[in-house]
RNA sequence: GGUCCGAUAGCUCAGUCGGUAGAGCAAAUGGCUUUUAACCAUUGGGUCGAAGGUUCGAGUCCUUCUCGGAUCACCA
């Protein structure tokens, strides 16, 4: 069938009809001579689910056809309507028996059709029915077509009927649950062209492992009957990747489910998909080059061409990436401006004591904070009302909130108040030190920022994995890039010295015996792989969820996971309270 | 785990001051040969999330519980 010419006599009369008053119906004429043209092209075949109940008017009908997508219109007439046996797949002979199977079709079921196209009065583009089949049946009612399926649990409980539901649902907000993970489909496969073309080579490494290492997480468990030992999935596919730099494969990735036996929230799920790449003889600055690159193709290429996307009234751009440093971003974000600005930016956070004092501080101040205007917010205080609460708590709490900054800061760290700091060693008070600098961080600037940024010079104690910078032994090669207050990416110059890399899973193991169940442990393996050389190279990992809950305006990541994981389902007669549900915890 | 909101027909939701349980859609039946959220008529459909309490009387008020959502905490 030439599909071409069809379009053209379509668009003739959607500009007809585009000249024309509400209501007002095409010119007859005009209608009837492309329904001339449209029937000389012949007969066509189609195929789809019943999208809206039947339209039946005595001796006719019309009815739309969902590809699960798109939509076309039949029409069906009694005297013109065949139906075809599904015993023989031969018309049948009664000319009743198409409009006596016809009316008993529902809103869901599958048929085939053909016929020949024509034009409405409304000048809708339909094909009027010469031959039916019947395909198969939907049992179960179909979804609310004016609202879908309203209730999120539901939605994601039952994928397949959220997804019928947004094929066939007449009126929506933004995107459909379909278009959501087009857009998705679309950012990856954006990705994995991008990192093609640069020579990338992508690979799958073990997703049940020995060790949960690459990150600091808490795995999910199982166990090997054969080998009777425990595996773990895997948290991050980091260390195998960088195994392979040592084989040999000098751009490689992985694009692939991480497993993390953590809480869930809006923004996580216990598993989730992870892009990984790293790049031999490269540095964490061309890293950010790098990344910042594929995110704009990609994301251009997943919005259909937009750089800008509305997240929650909000415009993101993503054609404005920042790079700032931790300390910069602290003094940057900080709000209480009438408070000393020295002591809370950049050089204070250099010294331990100070960096006590200082995150001590932050809690406090905003704990208070967020209790006040959070009661303000409830109360719908006006804008000017929130910012002179905000002066008072600034002055009220300062001097006592910094007075008790330290024993504060013990509490952050779950010390107790009369800890010895004399005790400490260099080591530990650095992981001290860099928690706080995290922690401040983490409360001032992560919520504040809104289009990509780069946090870059992260504390060397948290990056266990990667290189310390030349100039500071304290600070890593490392950066995160922030959206919309979500960390969607991190990475860094990639630690290749076997020695050093050694130490620093010491390290890990001792906070974790000191009680840091985040601490990674030691993988000696891959001290082994290193210990055959490593290329310098950087690397990154990219939420791909997250960046896919930007893209699409969704706040919950389970909107943009096809089967986010879910309570099991409960059974019918459960709420009942009959039955056997004593073992029930 | 804390706080707030919610649960009423298959779906989406009303239900006033405590006084006989409602609408639209869906379903079933009948009518209608260019409709499109088709229309018109008729019919069926409910342990008001669960349990207890107050009351002459509870969908409505109180307590506890279950489930869900939002948010905070936790968590790269």
């Amino acid at each position: 069938m030439a599909f071409a010419p069809i379009v053209e006599v379509v668009k003739e009369i959607k500009a007809h009809i585009e000249t024309l008053n509400e209501g007002e119906r095409p010119n007859p004429e005009l209608k009837e001579s492309l329904n001339l043209k449209l029937k000389a092209f012949g007969n066509v075949r189609v195929s789809g689910r019943l999208a809206v109940p039947p339209r039946v008017m005595g001796k006719a009908a019309f009815v739309h056809l969902s590809d699960g997508k798109n939509r076309l219109q039949i029409y069906v007439r009694k005297q013109d309507a065949h139906v075809i046996s599904n015993d023989n797949l031969q018309p049948i002979e009664d000319e009743n028996a198409a409009w006596d199977v016809f009316k008993l079709l529902d809103h869901g079921d599958f048929i085939g059709a053909e016929g020949f196209l024509f034009l409405t009065n409304t000048g809708e583009l339909s094909v009027h029915v010469e031959t039916l089949q019947f395909l198969s049946k939907s049992l179960l009612p179909m979804p609310d077509k004016l609202h879908g399926i309203a209730d999120p649990e539901l939605r994601r409980r039952f994928r397949y009927a959220d997804l019928i539901a947004s094929s066939l649902q007449v009126e929506h907000e933004g995107l459909t649950t379909r278009e959501v993970f087009e857009r998705r489909a679309k950012l990856i496969s954006g990705m994995r062209r991008f990192l093609d073309d640069a020579g990338y080579i992508e690979v799958e490494t073990p997703m049940l492992t020995p060790k949960a290492t690459g990150a600091a997480a808490t795995p999910f468990e199982t166990h090997h009957k054969a080998l009777a030992i425990p595996l773990y999935a895997r948290i991050a596919p980091e260390l195998y990747l960088k195994r392979l730099t040592v084989g040999g494969f000098e751009k490689v990735y992985e694009l692939n489910r991480n497993f993390r036996n953590e809480g869930l929230s809006h923004k996580h799920n216990p598993e989730f998909t992870m892009l990984e790449f790293y790049c031999a003889y490269m540095d964490v600055n061309g890293m950010m080059d790098f990344a910042e690159a594929m995110l704009k193709e990609s994301v251009n290429k997943a919005t259909g061409g937009s750089l800008a996307v509305n997240y929650d009234g909000k415009e993101i751009d993503f054609s404005k990436f920042e790079r700032i440093s931790m300390k910069e971003a602290i003094a940057k974000y900080w709000q209480f401006g009438s408070f000393e600005d020295e002591e809370i930016g950049g050089e204070s956070l250099d010294d331990f004591e100070k960096s006590l004092q200082v995150a001590g501080f932050v809690w406090r101040m905003w704990a208070i904070y967020s209790d006040g205007l959070n009661h303000l917010r409830a109360t719908n205080a006006s804008p000017e009302a929130i910012e002179v609460k905000k002066s008072e708590l600034n002055n009220q709490y300062k001097e006592n909130a910094w007075k008790n900054g330290k024993s504060n800061a013990f509490h952050l760290i779950n010390l107790p108040p009369d800890f010895n700091l004399n005790n400490l060693t260099t080591l530990q008070k650095e992981n001290i030190k860099a928690k706080m600098i995290t922690y401040v961080f983490e409360e001032i600037v992560e919520s504040q920022i809104i289009n990509p940024t780069f946090i870059i010079d992260y504390p060397k104690s948290i990056s266990p994995l990667s290189k310390a910078s030349p100039e500071n032994p304290n600070i890593a090669e490392r950066f995160e890039l922030f959206i919309n207050g979500m960390e969607v990416a991190n990475g860094f110059s990639e630690l290749n010295d076997p020695q050093e890399q050694f130490e620093r899973f010491v390290d890990q193991v001792k906070e974790r015996e000191g009680g840091d169940a985040e601490a990674m442990v030691l993988d000696e393996d891959y001290i082994r792989a290193l210990a055959y050389g490593m290329p310098p190279a950087a690397g990154i990992g990219i939420g791909i969820d997250r960046l896919v809950m930007l893209l699409t305006n969704k706040h919950s990541i389970r909107d943009v996971i096809l089967f986010p994981h879910m309570r099991p389902e409960k059974k019918e007669g459960e709420k009942a309270g009959e039955g056997e549900s004593e073992t029930e915890s």
